[in-house]
RNA sequence: UCCCCGAUAGCUCAAUUGGUAGAGCGAGCGGCUGUUAACCGCUAGGUUGCUGGUUCGAGUCCAGCUCGGGGAGCCA
């Protein structure tokens, strides 16, 4: 592979063969062309040297253009030229496929927009950033397994399909098999759901946590990693109708305890990424966003403020910022709040505590004070919000005090309340946006970009 | 969903008060060179997003639609 061969785990004189696609060709009248091939096991391309000696040179190598498909088979040598200290030196090209016509190949070898490429998904994975983002996206979920199952997590696969409204987290996906122009009726003209393929209505999730929470209350550490599916019509650079989340769920834990796990398990992946991921953290500092790195640094070695939601309004009302949404005990913090405090209050990451109770889910533990819950966000500079969480309500009678309060279907929750009935604890998690963090540790813009095939309103192509 | 901006060659963008639609890159051909986003010359490439309107004449002005971008809401 190409990756071991410029990490240098090939020694010059091996005879090796290499397998990609083409880049750049630059032919050289000294008698042989350049080839730069890439096969994605890292950020670089290697420089192939294709004397015109080859039998196909004049009628394949010659003709080569940007995304051909092609195995070398050669000698790696010590490069004469500058730019590279190996390349290969070819003894036969052969070419696998060819670009049938270069004049329409999306991917000219030189800078496209990204709103671009994201017309081109099927093939934007074959240029610099994209590769990156794919070789990084891995890089930081393979640092969450890792970083969970060392420390005794579960990982528990919760469904995808699900016949409850969660936690109320928005729009959700119907799932349903019954047939559209024709569909069953019950004697008051409503929609019969229970002629439907699961006998009741039913939705794509759009979180894990109550039913990771059953685990937890078994397996003591438990999370969560998988799509998740939100209907709402939003339009912006950090929303996806389909992305994934990371949600763990530890029992015997408290708000302390969880919002001590969110911060050393940050600082943790994102010290993963620059430790397996040096090339392409490179790129994106150089090319994507100057702080990509030095950013992540300063996030790993510098403690998470923690702030009272009260402290937290307070801040803001004596800022002197006018704000356009006022503030004042008992709203909802808005993301030009949330990015005061992050960016130029504390100027790093920040984790704001205990909310009101109003604007919170069911679920969350009310605290003594009786008006606040043991809620927290995760505020990051340049991000905003990047983890929601809680201290879920063990206690059965005030559970059901909040779902009444709520106007919630008691019924609906039964397994819920169950677990508050047979040997409940106290226990806290916390929900991960990957796409986010994706973001914030390569600095791309716009979350369309840190995902293969982005579902947003209006589109679900490729 | 709301506010603002935009859509011109394969891509990135020009086009003066409404008057014959251009450049760079990419592509094709040729030249030059152990080349590095190579360089030099030539060539091809367009129903200016769609529909309608105003006008002698619309890329340019007006209306609607579609798509994209920035910001906001919802949130992760």
């Amino acid at each position: 592979m190409i990756g071991d061969i410029l990490a240098g785990r090939v020694r010059p004189g091996t005879q090796v063969t290499i397998q990609g696609w083409l880049r750049t060709r630059r032919d050289s009248k000294a008698g042989l062309s350049f080839l730069h091939l890439h096969d994605g096991t890292c950020f670089k391309a290697i420089q192939v040297v294709a004397p015109s000696t080859l039998a196909n040179y004049e009628r394949d190598v010659l003709k080569l253009t940007a995304g051909c498909s092609l195995v070398v088979r050669g000698e790696l040598v010590e490069s004469q030229g500058k730019g590279q200290a190996v390349e290969v030196r070819a003894g036969s090209i052969e070419l696998v496929g060819a670009v049938d016509d270069p004049d329409t190949y999306p991917i000219a070898a030189k800078q496209h927009s990204f709103e671009y490429l994201r017309e081109v998904a099927h093939l934007r994975s074959r240029t610099n950033t994209f590769g990156a983002v794919a070789r990084v996206r891995h890089c930081l979920a393979m640092a969450v397994h890792r970083y969970f199952h060392e420390r005794g997590y579960y990982w528990i696969h919760t469904p995808i399909i699900t016949a409850s409204d969660c936690e109320g987290a928005g729009e959700m996906f119907r799932v349903s098999t019954l047939d559209l122009v024709n569909l069953p009726r019950d004697e008051s003209g409503e929609i019969d759901y229970s002629r439907d393929f699961f006998g009741k209505s039913a939705y794509l999730t759009v979180s894990g946590q109550l039913n990771v929470e059953t685990y937890c209350q078994a397996l003591s550490r438990v999370y969560t990693f998988g799509p998740t599916f939100r209907a709402e019509n939003s339009n912006t650079a950090r929303h996806l109708a389909e992305f994934w989340m990371i949600e763990p769920e530890i029992a015997f834990a408290d708000l302390t305890d969880n919002a001590d796990l969110a911060e050393d398990f940050l600082k943790a992946i994102f010290r993963t990424v620059l430790d397996e991921r040096a090339d392409d953290m490179a790129f994106f500092a150089e090319r994507i966003e100057k702080t990509a790195i030095t950013r992540l640094e300063k996030f790993i070695d510098t403690r998470f403020e923690r702030m009272e939601y009260a402290e937290a309004i307070d801040v803001l009302e004596k800022s002197g910022k006018s704000f356009e949404f006022p503030v004042s005990w008992g709203v909802d913090l808005q993301t030009e709040h949330e990015r005061y405090l992050t960016e130029e209050h504390v100027k790093r990451p920040v984790v704001v505590l205990n909310y009101p109770k109003q604007i919170k889910p069911f679920y969350m533990r009310l605290n003594d004070d009786g008006r606040t819950v043991a809620a927290m966000d995760v505020l990051a500079p340049g991000i905003g919000e990047i983890i929601g969480g809680s201290q879920r309500e063990e206690r059965l009678d005030m559970l059901d005090g909040r779902i009444d309060e709520m106007n919630l279907d008691k019924d609906a929750y039964w397994w819920y309340r169950d677990l508050r009935r047979y040997g409940t604890v106290p226990h806290a998690g916390f929900g991960l946006g990957f796409e986010r963090t994706v973001q914030y540790v390569t600095g791309m813009a716009n979350i369309r970009d840190v995902i293969p095939f982005p579902r947003t309103p209006n589109n679900a192509d490729f």
